[in-house]
RNA sequence: GGAGGGGUUCCCGAGUGGCCAAAGGGAUCAGACUGUAAAUCUGACGGCUCAGCCUUCGUAGGUUCGAAUCCUACCCCCUCCA
């Protein structure tokens, strides 16, 4: 198997390739870094894309180096809006980190996982030291930077602290004496900062390599949570396995190269000449897809089960196994039906019961009901059902 | 400091006195179909004691039989000039 091939995989870019066969041929562990926020400890499989990367390095027998930027994030990163952070505590920082060990490890060999903070260094740099870092670099080269031009250009403030970011994270490099730096396409111009940087301090400049930014259910707009278009990697088996059905046949090819680690290049090309071809189904692949995501954050019993109820739910349109129980009163012995379907919590509103009632949405004991008049008598116990994926089992008294 | 533009239902965005719970798109949800919570088509999309009533169009007042639309004050955002 040829490590750069592997390494090559759904990158985006590697910048310089040729530094890194150069690097690859010292026939000694590289030191791998990768820079996390402090603040989003709650990963999703959008950072997955990266972390999966970072095993790789790490399968092939690379140092790699977790680094929490808890230094950077008092600064926060100007690519987004420009919005001063609130400090972290040193104990805000603890938790995250402590919950950061708790999700990658799902990923990443933690015997061969450094984790490294960048207070670690940067504490102990004075006024002095700072200004000295700062001579390394130029206003032009910083300008550079797509959104730096853009705001500069528009007359938007770039406050002079932001300069500083792309600085420290690319002094980040020099204090670890990175080889390699994993990224997003976001960070490519903070990481080549750091090549540069690490020249200026006499060290060989790290290799940039960029992974791109995965998109999120809908196949648009990157995966995030503030578009609740996300797998978080914490979520239960049923609606991981169920949200990654409900991505479409193109997507998962997108998902397939960058979220599995089961199948090679070779492997992926095969089976989507076989679906375009007619002779496989695409939702066998995206079943198996689901199943290896599944697998990874819990394990293959949660898999198989995930599956066996998706299948049992939707192909063949029966109840779930576990179906939540509640208890309501019904105060004149009696309960509309749409009340008690909004006060056993499936849908929000009354309204919005009766919509659902009126769409031939409601069964009741898998009996369609569509009189929106029903009324429930205190004493009796069914199971209720909005849609295909809200279930309660209701008991009146 | 000066001049101008704007804040509409989850988001974008129409609407300048009654026909507005408010066009259109997106997101979402549901139904049909299916190979899946794919794709496609159809529908719904403020709340309620639901064929009626109540509350929404930056905030608070006012004019009017009637206001998202007019007036006053305030808050917030943006553009240009200095």
């Amino acid at each position: 198997m040829d490590p750069l091939k592997e390494i090559r995989r759904g990158v985006d870019e590697i910048l310089v390739e040729k530094d890194l066969v150069e690097k690859l041929r010292l026939g000694r562990p590289l030191r791998v870094k990768a820079g996390f926020d402090p603040t989003a400890p709650d990963l999703h499989l959008g950072h997955t894309v990266l972390i999966n990367k970072m095993r790789q390095f790490q399968d092939l027998g690379h140092h790699v180096m977790f680094l929490i930027g808890d230094f950077t994030g008092m600064i926060g990163d100007p690519t987004g809006k420009n919005v001063t952070r609130k400090p972290l505590t040193r104990e805000d920082v603890e938790t995250n980190a402590a919950t950061y060990r708790e999700q990658i490890f799902k990923i990443l060999d933690e015997n061969k996982t450094e984790i490294c903070f960048n207070s670690n260094w940067m504490h102990k740099m004075d006024a002095a030291d700072l200004i000295g870092l700062a001579a390394r670099h130029t206003v032009a080269r910083m300008l550079e930077r797509d959104d730096f031009a853009k705001r500069y250009k528009t007359g938007q403030p770039i406050a002079i602290h932001e300069f500083l970011y792309p600085l420290v994270q690319g002094y980040d490099s020099v204090a670890m004496k990175a080889d390699v730096e994993l990224g997003g396409t976001d960070q490519k111009f903070n990481m080549l900062v750091g090549r540069q940087l690490q020249e200026q301090y006499g060290q060989s400049p790290q290799v940039v390599v960029t992974m791109p930014i995965l998109e999120g259910l809908d196949g648009v707009q990157k995966m995030s949570k503030t578009l609740d278009n996300y797998i978080g990697i914490t979520e239960p088996p049923q609606e991981m396995f169920g949200k990654l059905m409900s991505i479409s046949d193109e997507l998962m090819w997108r998902y397939f190269e960058l979220l599995s680690l089961e199948n090679s290049d070779d492997d992926l090309r095969r089976m989507r000449d076989s679906a375009s071809a007619g002779k496989a189904n695409p939702r066998d692949f995206k079943v198996a897809l689901a199943k290896e995501i599944v697998a990874r954050f819990h394990d293959s019993a949660a898999a198989d089960h995930a599956q066996a109820e998706f299948e049992r739910r939707f192909r063949r349109g029966e109840m779930p196994e576990d179906i939540t129980e509640v208890e309501l009163e019904a105060a004149n012995g009696a309960l509309p039906l749409a009340n008690l379907l909004r006060d056993a919590g499936l849908t929000k509103s009354t309204s919005e019961a009766l919509r659902m009632i009126r769409q031939g949405a409601v069964r009741v004991d898998g009996e369609r009901v569509e009189d929106a008049g029903l009324e429930l008598r205190a004493g009796s116990s069914h199971v209720y059902q909005v849609g295909k994926r809200r279930f309660a089992r209701v008991r009146l008294v």
